[in-house]
DNA sequence: TTGACCGTCCAAGAATTTTCGAACTATCTT
DNA sequence: AAGATAGTTCGAAAATTCTTGGACGGTCAA
């Protein structure tokens, strides 16, 4: 039984406004945290089941290492949520204030 | 008497919250729109003393064309501003809660 | 165990952003 | 008018980011 995948997440004191700015300034990033405010937890592919996997995995991954999100292996799939509290902690109001200046539909994604 | 120069701006229905993330996520220019929060309207060379003046156009350009500032020529300087009512209007609290979160001193700004 | 799946890593190319010197225009001072 | 000053534009080079295919290793079902 191996460890499976591990993945590095910023400590809540490290995650610098910069970096979350510019994850959340790609109109495909900034849907992906919407689907992750609205359905908490969520499959990995379901932020992009159009994308190649290797972009899906860049997008996430900074994501990831901004400090935005948790991510962890569950068998094979990968589990993705959207770190609440670090950020409300962090940043207060943020995520709520950005999204709420791009509503749903916005940047175009998806399902036509 | 020339219209000396004359900036486009966008319209406020027109600032796009991913530009302005985008706009918001360099330490340089982030620390320039806290300079803009405190001192109101300012000289241009005054946001990038150090920097060569095709280097500072670009970045207030930048923030000109996301719709953070509104810029105006006097005389043969450049005066800018925020639009603190405009930003407001479109997306509430945004720029207090990002320079809340990026505290003075953030980005190793200038003086030293 | 075999085979299908899933996600990551690597590498390469495209696209974008950043930086800044040089040339140019406009403005102010004297 | 001459010289100094300010800002913009252009072009080019460096740095980043984005996208994707392909290889690889772990996981699940049969």
């Amino acid at each position: 039984m191996t460890p499976a995948r591990v993945y590095q997440h910023p400590e809540t004191s490290e995650i610098a406004m910069p970096k979350v700015l510019f994850a959340l300034s790609e109109p495909l990033r900034l849907t992906m945290v919407r689907m992750l405010v609205e359905r908490g937890e969520v499959d990995s592919i379901d932020l992009g089941p159009d994308l190649p996997r290797s972009t899906l995995t860049h997008h996430t991954s900074l994501l990831r290492e901004s400090g935005i999100v948790f991510v962890r292996a569950e068998g094979r799939k990968c589990m993705i949520r959207l770190r609440e509290d670090d950020l409300e902690a962090r940043f207060p109001g943020l995520i709520r204030t950005v999204l709420n200046g791009y509503p749903a539909g916005a940047g175009n994604e998806g399902d036509a």
